[in-house]
DNA sequence: CGTCACACGC
DNA sequence: GACGTACGTGTGACGG
């Protein structure tokens, strides 16, 4: 195998690190943060590139031979924290633990050194691999020599070879001596030429190569005012390209083959790992200590194996008790058995005990007291084995997620050693995953299974007293935990569809397909697959040559807002939108739908994840029945096949009039936006005559539009980027709109600002039912993180609330309609939006309940509007 | 098998 | 001056 040669920029790589990652400390408060990322960065180096020698460059000290042609170099510069100079030492350890050669040298920079070793490596015909944030370094780049720059945070990085280079640049990789040169770089306080950045300079490299040949074509130049800078710069620029110019002859301190890497010792590192305080990152490289605290529970617990005679003590309440599923989907998974734990014990009834025993079957079906973890798929899954769950107190999984929505994670291993009860094993360290998942015999399942018994019923008083802590108890047994009820039954349930109707339509679809396809590789002039935006950008914009608007990391960017600007330069464009927009139809809806149509019932059974979103609202999977198309019509005909599943009944469907504004109104208790929507007024042609200072009749259409853009902007707390986008405008004037806005709305703009404020205080943000989100990130350093961090704080509490009204309708009309003993019943929900099926005879009284129940569902200082459509298709309940 | 680009909904 | 910008899920392509 070839050698190949990873060079870092220590310095770089730290100062990224420093700057990308929160000031963390370990528990000893010292700061690790620059260490920490530096080491992900350098696991995820050595698992990609594979490195047969490596060599981290610092910087040393003060002094540069630059700095002795010019003395300034660098002298902006500020000094560097504390926080990061202290971390240093440590990674110069984290190295010795790596057996990672260092260098660093008087007077060089390690730009200079990465540059020599690389050159001297290029020459022994190594493959080289250089590691930075540095963009100078692109320099070096050549055939052999690749540069890795690190994007956002530390671990995603953009790399550049020649061609890379070329792409972003158009320019040799020398040629970036000559970029830096005339644009300089305040950073290092390298002068360049004054009023040329990026895009001037690299307009002068096209025309002329390098500032050798823009000085002798200097009367060439374009513009009267740039030839006048450039002519009184002229020692500037030749002497900014001398200290751009990386020194590829630097004294060096080791030979390449003292650079050799092999692998390092898991122990050696993790010894050194835990000094530092990098807990996960000892798993991840294997150590002996992390593999004895992750793979040995420490729940010392016998379990008992149930026989079909279940004896009484393991039926005894209050117990937890954990329904073992091996597949995700559990409408279709078999159950591989249950855990008990309570004062007499820990207890495993295995599938055929659970099924045999009509003393255990009458336990869960009886109202004694229950915990569990993650009830709607207790319920689900054992309704589909006919059997009753009742009499459960709490959900654990729940709680978890209601006490940090942010938690990616509510798996029970991690909820316990979040709160630092026994350690249980994660699902994937007993049955593998993927293609290798295996069930144990049945000792090991029933030990295993038995443990998060034991787990679950200790977590249960500590995430209860979480949970009133934060005063979230009400949420909690209110809302929560009654709405996990109704969705498993709406699950349970299932939406019927029309097979026949989806195939038929799937039929048009592939023809139409067939025939849009045929015209596309006609007007290129040749075959290519149309879904690989690969060989489609290809086909566009190198064989067509139509403009390149916009590119993404791996190539040029097909998406359709940027097709639909070339629409006029090329007839294949339109067809190309059809042939997307008709394919993502049959994909995903007609063959998607197709598959998810459940054998036993016809029907489909989606699973709504109530512990998944920040905000508060639900997501839908397995299929996905929140995103059936609407807007188009092509689209919106796959309703047609969403039908009632009993003869004479029909859809009804119920939506919320602009919830979230509604809310945002209430909760800023601004008085025009409560005016308008007290006056029934429409609200984007309120919006409008507010923003653009218009009467009413003077309302244009587009003003319309744009107010209705920024009215959406608000609610999903966009940025003026966002808003940019979608208005076809400039960030700047999209950042005029929304000042505008919060000007006519002055409410809105005194909310927007304490409720940022209220996050800074207390870290978090809360909605109308006291849900919490919590926002770290809302102090940060970091502009990007801060900006994203101040727009969540307005939005969740509008975007949650929402959630939360609708949640309580669902609760309360379930309660109707169970009252009235109606047959009707909710089978979906979208949002906003509420879809029933019912018998005829119903429509009309739930045509009066339905919306009452759901206006008055929560009290705002302004009404609540719902809208209601019925028909025997989804399509015609619009 | 994981990641990317894309597209659908709110 | 650049950064990289509502929340979700599912699909096909692609590369390791």
């Amino acid at each position: 195998m070839n050698n190949r040669l990873v060079l870092i920029d220590g310095n770089s790589i730290a100062y990224r690190a420093f700057f990308a990652l929160p000031l963390l400390s370990n528990d000893k408060g010292v700061y690790t943060n620059a260490v920490y990322g530096f080491t992900t960065m350098l696991l995820k180096v050595l698992e990609n590139h594979n490195p047969s020698h490596m060599l981290v460059a610092f910087d040393k000290g003060k002094k540069t031979f630059r700095h002795e042609t010019y003395a300034s170099y660098k002298g902006t510069r500020q000094k560097t924290p504390s926080e990061l100079s202290e971390q240093l030492p440590m990674l110069h350890d984290l190295l010795a633990s790596f057996d990672i050669a260092v260098d660093q040298q008087d007077l060089y920079e390690a730009d200079d050194l990465i540059g020599t070793y690389a050159r001297l490596a290029e020459a022994e015909g190594y493959d080289i691999d250089i590691i930075t944030g540095d963009k100078d370094l692109l320099q070096l780049v050549s055939e052999k020599i690749t540069v890795h720059l690190t994007r956002k945070g530390i671990t995603e990085m953009d790399s550049y070879d020649i061609e890379a280079l070329y792409e972003r640049y158009a320019l040799q990789p020398e040629q970036i001596i000559d970029l830096k040169a005339l644009m300089g770089d305040s950073s290092d306080n390298i002068p360049g030429v004054p009023g040329v950045g990026e895009k001037t300079a690299l307009k002068l490299l096209a025309q002329f190569s390098t500032v050798a040949g823009v000085y002798d074509h200097l009367d060439e130049v374009s513009g009267k005012k740039l030839k006048e800078k450039l002519a009184d710069h002229r020692s500037d620029a030749e002497m900014s390209r001398k200290l751009v110019t990386i020194n590829t002859d630097a004294p060096i301190n080791k030979a390449l083959k003292e650079l050799s890497y092999a692998s390092f010792e898991p122990n050696k590192v993790g010894e050194v790992f835990k000094e530092f305080g990098f807990k996960s990152l000892l798993e991840r490289i294997g150590s002996e200590e992390a593999e004895e605290e992750s793979s040995q529970s420490d729940i010392d617990v016998e379990v008992e194996l149930l026989t079909a005679d279940v004896k009484k003590a393991a039926l005894q309440s209050p117990a937890a008790i954990v329904i073992e599923l091996p597949q995700e989907n559990y409408h279709t998974s078999p159950i591989l058995g249950m855990g008990i734990a309570n004062d007499n014990g820990v207890f495993f009834a295995s599938p055929e005990v659970i099924e045999g025993s009509k003393e255990l079957q009458d336990w869960l079906a009886s109202d004694d007291e229950k915990v569990v973890y993650h009830a709607k798929k207790a319920w689900v899954s054992l309704k589909w084995k006919g059997l009753s769950l009742n009499g459960v107190t709490f959900d654990a999984y729940m709680a978890s997620y209601l006490i940090n929505p942010g938690e990616t994670n509510h798996e029970l291993s991690d909820v316990a050693s979040r709160h630092a009860v026994g350690k249980v094993r994660t699902d994937e360290s007993i049955y593998g995953k993927g293609a290798k998942f295996t069930v144990p015999p049945v000792d090991t399942l029933a030990q295993f299974v038995g443990e998060k018994a034991v787990v679950l019923r200790e977590l249960h008083p500590l995430l209860a007293k979480e949970l009133k802590a934060r005063d979230m108890d009400m949420l909690f047994e209110e809302l929560e935990f009654p709405l996990a009820a109704i969705l498993s039954q709406m699950e349970f349930q299932g939406v019927d569809v029309n097979a026949e109707s989806l195939k038929s339509m799937g039929q048009e679809l592939e023809k139409t397909l067939a025939k849009v396809e045929a015209e596309i590789h006609e007007l290129a002039d040749v075959e290519f697959n149309i879904n690989s935006p690969k060989q489609l950008g290809e086909i566009l914009f190198d064989k067509l040559n139509l403009p390149v608007m916009k590119k993404t990391k791996t190539g040029y960017s097909t998406s359709a807002d940027v097709l639909e600007k070339l629409e006029d330069k090329h007839p294949i464009i339109e067809k190309i939108l059809l042939y997307r927009q008709l394919g993502k139809l049959n994909s995903t809806y007609i063959e998607g739908l197709l598959k998810s149509i459940s054998d036993k019932t016809g029907k489909i059974h989606t699973r709504f994840n109530q512990a998944l979103t920040q905000t508060g609202r639900l997501s839908s999977i397995d299929p996905n029945l929140q995103n059936i198309p609407i807007r188009l019509e092509e689209g919106r005909k796959i309703r047609k096949a969403f039908v009632p599943s009993e003869p004479d009944w029909v859809l009804l469907s119920a939506d919320y009039s602009q919830i979230e504004l509604r809310v945002l109104a209430h909760i800023s208790e601004d008085e025009k936006l409560i005016e308008a929507f007290k006056k029934g007024e429409d609200i984007h042609t309120q919006t409008a005559m507010e923003v653009f200072k218009v009467e009413a009749d003077d309302v244009t259409g587009n003003m319309r539009r744009q107010a209705k853009a920024v009215n959406f902007g608000i609610v999903y707390g966009i940025s003026d980027y966002g808003l940019s986008q979608s208005l076809g405008i400039t960030r700047k004037e999209a950042g005029q709109f929304i000042e505008r806005y919060l000007e006519s709305y002055p409410g809105v703009k005194r909310y927007m600002e304490s409720v940022v404020e209220q996050a800074r205080k207390d870290g978090y943000v809360t909605t109308l039912m006291n849900r919490r989100r919590y926002l770290p990130d809302i102090n940060s350093r970091q502009f990007n993180q801060r900006s994203f961090a101040e727009r969540t704080a307005m939005n969740t509490p509008i975007q949650g609330t929402g959630a939360d009204i609708i949640k309580q309708a669902m609760i309360r009309l379930n309660d109707e309609l169970k009252k009235k003993g109606a047959r009707a019943r909710v089978l979906l929900q979208v949002h906003d939006e509420l879809i029933i099926e019912t018998p005829k005879e119903e429509l009309a009284w739930l045509e009066t309940i339905v919306p009452s129940v759901m206006e008055q569902a929560m009290a705002l200082d302004v009404p609540l509007k719902v809208d209601l459509s019925s028909g025997s298709t989804w399509y015609d309940a619009k």
